[in-house]
DNA sequence: ATTGTTGCAAATCGTTTGCATTAGT
DNA sequence: ACTAATGCAAACGATTTGCAACAAT
Protein backbone atom coordinates (compact mmCIF):
# COMPACT_ATOMS: atom_id res chain seq x y z
CA UNK A 1 0.00 0.00 0.00
CA UNK A 2 3.08 2.37 -0.46
CA UNK A 3 2.42 5.75 -1.56
CA UNK A 4 -0.94 5.22 -2.96
CA UNK A 5 -0.88 9.16 -2.93
CA UNK A 6 1.72 11.37 -3.73
CA UNK A 7 3.06 13.84 -0.87
CA UNK A 8 1.40 17.08 -2.53
CA UNK A 9 -2.08 15.42 -1.64
CA UNK A 10 -1.86 14.55 1.88
CA UNK A 11 -0.78 17.64 2.51
CA UNK A 12 -3.73 19.37 0.53
CA UNK A 13 -5.93 17.02 2.36
CA UNK A 14 -4.23 18.00 6.09
CA UNK A 15 -5.14 21.99 4.85
CA UNK A 16 -8.44 21.16 3.64
CA UNK A 17 -9.21 19.19 6.88
CA UNK A 18 -7.96 22.30 9.00
CA UNK A 19 -5.01 21.21 10.03
CA UNK A 20 -1.02 22.28 9.76
CA UNK A 21 1.04 20.64 7.46
CA UNK A 22 3.66 19.45 9.62
CA UNK A 23 6.08 16.30 8.77
CA UNK A 24 5.07 13.81 11.45
CA UNK A 25 1.30 14.37 10.31
CA UNK A 26 2.42 14.25 6.74
CA UNK A 27 4.51 10.74 7.67
CA UNK A 28 1.35 9.05 9.65
CA UNK A 29 -1.19 9.76 6.88
CA UNK A 30 0.67 8.85 4.30
CA UNK A 31 1.34 5.49 6.26
CA UNK A 32 -2.56 5.28 6.83
CA UNK A 33 -4.33 6.24 3.84
CA UNK A 34 -5.50 3.45 2.14
CA UNK A 35 -3.83 1.05 3.96
CA UNK A 36 -5.58 -2.49 4.77
CA UNK A 37 -3.57 -3.44 7.33
CA UNK A 38 -5.34 -1.84 10.59
CA UNK A 39 -2.66 -1.15 12.81
CA UNK A 40 -2.58 0.43 16.22
CA UNK A 41 -0.73 3.66 16.76
CA UNK A 42 1.93 1.57 18.10
CA UNK A 43 2.63 -0.01 15.42
CA UNK A 44 2.55 2.96 13.29
CA UNK A 45 5.05 4.01 15.38
CA UNK A 46 7.27 1.10 14.72
CA UNK A 47 6.78 1.61 10.98
CA UNK A 48 7.92 4.93 10.86
CA UNK A 49 10.63 5.05 13.36
CA UNK A 50 13.63 4.36 11.43
CA UNK A 51 12.72 7.28 8.72
CA UNK A 52 11.43 9.89 12.08
CA UNK A 53 13.48 8.61 14.50
CA UNK A 54 12.35 11.56 16.83
CA UNK A 55 8.45 10.91 15.92
CA UNK A 56 6.90 10.28 18.95
CA UNK A 57 3.82 7.95 20.36
CA UNK A 58 1.80 10.30 21.60
CA UNK A 59 2.33 12.54 18.53
CA UNK A 60 1.22 9.39 17.16
CA UNK A 61 -2.05 9.00 19.13
CA UNK A 62 -2.44 12.82 18.62
CA UNK A 63 -2.38 12.97 14.84
CA UNK A 64 -4.82 9.46 14.41
CA UNK A 65 -7.39 11.52 16.36
CA UNK A 66 -7.16 14.64 14.59
CA UNK A 67 -7.72 12.66 10.93
CA UNK A 68 -10.57 10.16 12.35
CA UNK A 69 -12.18 13.26 13.70
CA UNK A 70 -11.65 15.16 10.64
CA UNK A 71 -13.25 12.28 8.59
CA UNK A 72 -10.08 10.86 6.97
CA UNK A 73 -9.58 7.64 8.74
CA UNK A 74 -12.22 5.44 11.05
CA UNK A 75 -11.23 4.06 14.10
CA UNK A 76 -11.81 0.10 14.77
CA UNK A 77 -12.25 -1.41 17.97
CA UNK A 78 -10.55 -4.12 18.20
CA UNK A 79 -11.66 -7.61 20.48
CA UNK A 80 -8.16 -7.61 21.98
CA UNK A 81 -8.65 -4.42 23.22
CA UNK A 82 -6.48 -2.31 21.42
CA UNK A 83 -7.91 0.56 18.87
CA UNK A 84 -6.60 0.13 15.39
CA UNK A 85 -6.60 2.21 12.34
CA UNK A 86 -8.73 1.80 9.25
CA UNK A 87 -7.30 3.73 6.61
CA UNK A 88 -9.81 3.19 4.10
CA UNK A 89 -12.37 6.14 4.87
CA UNK A 90 -15.52 5.25 2.85
CA UNK A 91 -17.94 2.77 4.31
CA UNK A 92 -16.93 -1.24 3.87
CA UNK A 93 -17.91 -4.29 5.82
CA UNK A 94 -15.20 -6.22 7.78
CA UNK A 95 -14.26 -10.10 8.58
CA UNK A 96 -12.52 -10.51 11.65
CA UNK A 97 -11.13 -13.72 12.49
CA UNK A 98 -11.70 -15.29 15.73
CA UNK A 99 -8.88 -16.65 17.00
CA UNK A 100 -6.07 -14.17 16.06
CA UNK A 101 -8.19 -10.83 15.07
CA UNK A 102 -6.88 -10.58 11.83
CA UNK A 103 -9.07 -7.76 9.66
CA UNK A 104 -10.00 -8.81 6.13
CA UNK A 105 -11.67 -5.25 4.57
CA UNK A 106 -14.91 -6.17 2.04
CA UNK A 107 -17.02 -4.21 -0.04
CA UNK A 108 -19.63 -2.65 2.04
CA UNK A 109 -22.94 -4.84 1.86
CA UNK A 110 -24.83 -2.91 4.04
CA UNK A 111 -27.17 -1.37 1.65
CA UNK A 112 -29.48 -4.92 1.68
CA UNK A 113 -29.60 -3.84 5.78
CA UNK A 114 -31.44 -0.54 4.61
CA UNK A 115 -34.15 0.52 5.72
CA UNK A 116 -33.10 1.30 9.25
CA UNK A 117 -33.69 -1.17 11.37
CA UNK A 118 -37.06 -1.66 14.11
CA UNK A 119 -36.63 -1.82 17.57
CA UNK A 120 -34.46 1.50 17.89
CA UNK A 121 -34.95 3.81 20.95
CA UNK A 122 -36.89 7.06 19.18
CA UNK A 123 -35.03 9.40 18.45
CA UNK A 124 -32.05 7.49 17.08
CA UNK A 125 -30.98 8.76 14.48
CA UNK A 126 -28.43 6.38 11.77
CA UNK A 127 -25.49 7.17 10.76
CA UNK A 128 -23.74 4.18 8.64
CA UNK A 129 -23.62 0.21 9.34
CA UNK A 130 -21.94 -2.33 7.90
CA UNK A 131 -21.65 -5.92 8.45
CA UNK A 132 -19.30 -7.56 10.31
CA UNK A 133 -18.27 -11.20 9.96
CA UNK A 134 -17.10 -13.66 12.34
CA UNK A 135 -14.56 -15.69 10.76
CA UNK A 136 -11.73 -18.07 10.84
CA UNK A 137 -8.96 -16.93 9.11
CA UNK A 138 -7.15 -19.44 6.19
CA UNK A 139 -4.10 -20.04 9.15
CA UNK A 140 -6.12 -20.41 12.10
CA UNK A 141 -8.43 -22.59 10.59
CA UNK A 142 -6.16 -24.96 9.28
CA UNK A 143 -6.52 -28.65 10.45
CA UNK A 144 -3.24 -28.86 12.57
CA UNK A 145 -3.12 -25.45 13.76
CA UNK A 146 -4.24 -24.71 17.51
CA UNK A 147 -2.18 -21.53 18.33
CA UNK A 148 -2.09 -18.02 16.92
CA UNK A 149 -0.05 -17.55 13.70
CA UNK A 150 2.76 -15.20 14.34
CA UNK A 151 1.10 -12.65 12.04
CA UNK B 1 -33.69 -7.56 33.45
CA UNK B 2 -33.56 -9.12 36.67
CA UNK B 3 -33.41 -12.97 37.71
CA UNK B 4 -34.68 -13.80 34.13
CA UNK B 5 -33.19 -17.48 35.05
CA UNK B 6 -33.48 -19.90 38.37
CA UNK B 7 -30.19 -19.67 39.96
CA UNK B 8 -30.58 -23.66 39.25
CA UNK B 9 -30.45 -23.00 36.53
CA UNK B 10 -27.50 -21.04 36.07
CA UNK B 11 -25.66 -24.05 37.76
CA UNK B 12 -27.13 -26.39 35.68
CA UNK B 13 -25.75 -24.28 32.55
CA UNK B 14 -21.88 -23.99 34.59
CA UNK B 15 -21.79 -27.79 35.13
CA UNK B 16 -22.69 -28.26 31.55
CA UNK B 17 -20.26 -26.08 30.29
CA UNK B 18 -18.08 -28.13 32.15
CA UNK B 19 -17.29 -25.12 35.16
CA UNK B 20 -17.41 -25.82 38.84
CA UNK B 21 -20.81 -24.06 40.28
CA UNK B 22 -19.08 -21.96 42.81
CA UNK B 23 -20.82 -18.77 44.72
CA UNK B 24 -19.03 -16.15 42.37
CA UNK B 25 -19.51 -17.84 38.94
CA UNK B 26 -23.41 -18.16 39.82
CA UNK B 27 -23.50 -14.38 40.71
CA UNK B 28 -21.76 -13.22 37.83
CA UNK B 29 -23.63 -15.39 35.42
CA UNK B 30 -27.17 -14.27 36.93
CA UNK B 31 -26.24 -10.69 36.68
CA UNK B 32 -25.04 -11.29 33.29
CA UNK B 33 -27.48 -13.90 31.58
CA UNK B 34 -29.71 -11.83 29.11
CA UNK B 35 -28.62 -8.56 30.34
CA UNK B 36 -28.50 -6.02 27.70
CA UNK B 37 -26.43 -2.87 29.64
CA UNK B 38 -23.38 -4.14 27.71
CA UNK B 39 -21.43 -3.33 31.02
CA UNK B 40 -17.64 -3.91 31.13
CA UNK B 41 -16.23 -6.24 33.96
CA UNK B 42 -15.39 -3.09 36.36
CA UNK B 43 -18.95 -2.52 35.91
CA UNK B 44 -20.50 -6.16 37.00
CA UNK B 45 -17.70 -6.23 40.00
CA UNK B 46 -19.23 -2.87 41.21
CA UNK B 47 -23.11 -4.00 40.97
CA UNK B 48 -22.05 -7.56 42.71
CA UNK B 49 -19.77 -5.61 45.17
CA UNK B 50 -22.64 -4.76 47.55
CA UNK B 51 -23.89 -8.32 47.95
CA UNK B 52 -20.42 -10.38 47.72
CA UNK B 53 -18.39 -7.91 49.55
CA UNK B 54 -15.47 -10.77 48.89
CA UNK B 55 -15.74 -10.84 45.51
CA UNK B 56 -12.61 -10.00 43.74
CA UNK B 57 -12.29 -8.03 40.38
CA UNK B 58 -9.93 -10.65 38.48
CA UNK B 59 -12.90 -13.67 39.66
CA UNK B 60 -15.27 -11.44 37.59
CA UNK B 61 -12.86 -11.44 34.43
CA UNK B 62 -11.81 -14.88 34.44
CA UNK B 63 -14.85 -15.70 34.78
CA UNK B 64 -16.07 -13.75 31.88
CA UNK B 65 -13.34 -15.28 30.22
CA UNK B 66 -14.38 -18.90 30.96
CA UNK B 67 -18.32 -18.31 30.15
CA UNK B 68 -17.45 -16.76 26.69
CA UNK B 69 -15.32 -19.41 25.87
CA UNK B 70 -18.63 -21.92 27.29
CA UNK B 71 -20.22 -19.98 24.50
CA UNK B 72 -22.65 -18.86 27.33
CA UNK B 73 -22.08 -14.86 26.63
CA UNK B 74 -20.43 -12.60 23.94
CA UNK B 75 -17.79 -10.60 24.14
CA UNK B 76 -18.42 -6.69 22.35
CA UNK B 77 -15.55 -4.82 21.59
CA UNK B 78 -15.87 -0.71 22.44
CA UNK B 79 -14.71 1.66 20.46
CA UNK B 80 -13.71 3.49 23.46
CA UNK B 81 -11.16 0.12 24.38
CA UNK B 82 -13.12 -1.18 27.17
CA UNK B 83 -14.29 -4.87 27.16
CA UNK B 84 -17.91 -5.03 27.34
CA UNK B 85 -20.15 -8.16 27.73
CA UNK B 86 -22.85 -8.92 25.74
CA UNK B 87 -25.71 -11.30 28.16
CA UNK B 88 -27.62 -12.23 24.69
CA UNK B 89 -25.49 -15.62 23.33
CA UNK B 90 -27.41 -15.72 20.27
CA UNK B 91 -26.79 -13.85 16.88
CA UNK B 92 -27.92 -9.92 17.05
CA UNK B 93 -26.95 -6.82 15.86
CA UNK B 94 -26.25 -3.74 17.51
CA UNK B 95 -26.43 -0.20 17.37
CA UNK B 96 -23.46 1.68 18.59
CA UNK B 97 -23.88 5.66 19.84
CA UNK B 98 -21.26 7.65 17.83
CA UNK B 99 -20.94 9.67 20.65
CA UNK B 100 -21.31 8.49 23.67
CA UNK B 101 -20.58 4.24 22.88
CA UNK B 102 -24.14 3.44 24.30
CA UNK B 103 -24.89 -0.24 22.84
CA UNK B 104 -28.81 -0.95 21.77
CA UNK B 105 -29.63 -4.62 21.25
CA UNK B 106 -31.90 -5.14 17.56
CA UNK B 107 -32.87 -8.56 16.37
CA UNK B 108 -30.43 -10.12 13.63
CA UNK B 109 -30.50 -9.11 10.28
CA UNK B 110 -27.57 -10.53 8.52
CA UNK B 111 -30.04 -13.37 7.20
CA UNK B 112 -30.13 -10.73 3.99
CA UNK B 113 -26.42 -11.01 4.33
CA UNK B 114 -25.88 -14.54 2.99
CA UNK B 115 -24.73 -15.97 1.41
CA UNK B 116 -21.09 -15.31 2.26
CA UNK B 117 -19.16 -12.07 1.13
CA UNK B 118 -16.82 -12.37 -2.08
CA UNK B 119 -13.46 -11.09 -1.21
CA UNK B 120 -12.51 -13.12 1.48
CA UNK B 121 -9.11 -15.06 1.24
CA UNK B 122 -9.56 -18.81 0.17
CA UNK B 123 -9.82 -21.05 3.00
CA UNK B 124 -11.74 -18.52 5.22
CA UNK B 125 -14.78 -19.46 7.53
CA UNK B 126 -17.45 -17.61 8.09
CA UNK B 127 -18.61 -18.56 11.30
CA UNK B 128 -21.37 -15.70 12.25
CA UNK B 129 -22.07 -12.52 11.05
CA UNK B 130 -23.78 -9.36 12.19
CA UNK B 131 -25.10 -5.58 11.06
CA UNK B 132 -23.69 -2.86 13.20
CA UNK B 133 -25.18 0.23 13.04
CA UNK B 134 -23.42 3.46 14.10
CA UNK B 135 -26.19 6.02 15.32
CA UNK B 136 -26.85 9.07 17.36
CA UNK B 137 -28.43 7.88 20.58
CA UNK B 138 -31.75 9.63 21.30
CA UNK B 139 -29.98 11.63 23.86
CA UNK B 140 -26.66 12.48 22.07
CA UNK B 141 -28.60 13.18 19.32
CA UNK B 142 -30.76 16.01 20.91
CA UNK B 143 -30.33 19.58 19.65
CA UNK B 144 -28.60 21.40 22.07
CA UNK B 145 -26.31 18.76 23.19
CA UNK B 146 -22.53 18.71 23.03
CA UNK B 147 -21.62 16.77 25.51
CA UNK B 148 -21.43 13.23 26.42
CA UNK B 149 -24.54 12.61 28.60
CA UNK B 150 -23.99 11.40 31.96
CA UNK B 151 -25.22 7.77 31.32
C1' DA C 1 -7.01 -36.41 46.70
C1' DT C 2 -7.11 -33.78 42.78
C1' DT C 3 -7.30 -29.68 40.51
C1' DG C 4 -10.24 -25.78 39.09
C1' DT C 5 -11.19 -21.25 41.42
C1' DT C 6 -10.50 -17.52 44.32
C1' DG C 7 -8.54 -13.21 46.17
C1' DC C 8 -4.89 -10.25 46.63
C1' DA C 9 -1.12 -7.62 44.93
C1' DA C 10 1.99 -6.59 41.51
C1' DA C 11 2.82 -6.21 36.79
C1' DT C 12 1.56 -5.08 31.89
C1' DC C 13 0.21 -2.51 28.23
C1' DG C 14 -2.37 0.65 25.39
C1' DT C 15 -3.71 5.22 25.67
C1' DT C 16 -4.04 9.94 27.72
C1' DT C 17 -2.37 14.09 29.75
C1' DG C 18 0.54 18.16 31.37
C1' DC C 19 3.69 21.14 29.97
C1' DA C 20 7.45 23.62 28.06
C1' DT C 21 9.35 24.05 23.33
C1' DT C 22 9.00 24.36 18.42
C1' DA C 23 7.23 25.55 14.14
C1' DG C 24 3.18 26.38 10.71
C1' DT C 25 0.17 29.93 9.54
C1' DA D 1 2.59 37.16 16.64
C1' DC D 2 -0.60 33.63 17.38
C1' DT D 3 -1.59 29.15 18.42
C1' DA D 4 -1.54 24.35 16.75
C1' DA D 5 1.50 20.59 17.01
C1' DT D 6 5.47 18.18 19.03
C1' DG D 7 8.18 15.36 22.29
C1' DC D 8 9.04 13.83 26.65
C1' DA D 9 7.73 11.91 30.91
C1' DA D 10 4.41 10.97 34.13
C1' DA D 11 -0.22 9.44 34.92
C1' DC D 12 -4.11 6.49 34.01
C1' DG D 13 -7.16 2.75 33.57
C1' DA D 14 -8.46 -1.68 31.94
C1' DT D 15 -6.88 -6.18 31.88
C1' DT D 16 -3.52 -9.93 33.07
C1' DT D 17 -0.62 -12.65 35.87
C1' DG D 18 1.77 -15.13 39.88
C1' DC D 19 0.83 -17.48 43.65
C1' DA D 20 -0.70 -19.36 47.99
C1' DA D 21 -5.09 -20.57 50.18
C1' DC D 22 -9.48 -22.68 49.28
C1' DA D 23 -13.25 -25.49 47.94
C1' DA D 24 -15.97 -28.31 44.29
C1' DT D 25 -15.61 -32.54 42.36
Amino acid sequence: MKARHAVADVAARLREAGLRVTAPRVAVLEELEGNRSHPNAIEVHRVLSGRHPSLSLSTVYLAIEAFVKAGLLRRLPGQDGRERVDGVAEEHDHAVCRRCGDVFDLPSRTSIARPAPRGLPKGTRVLGARVEYDVLCARCGAPRRHRKHSN
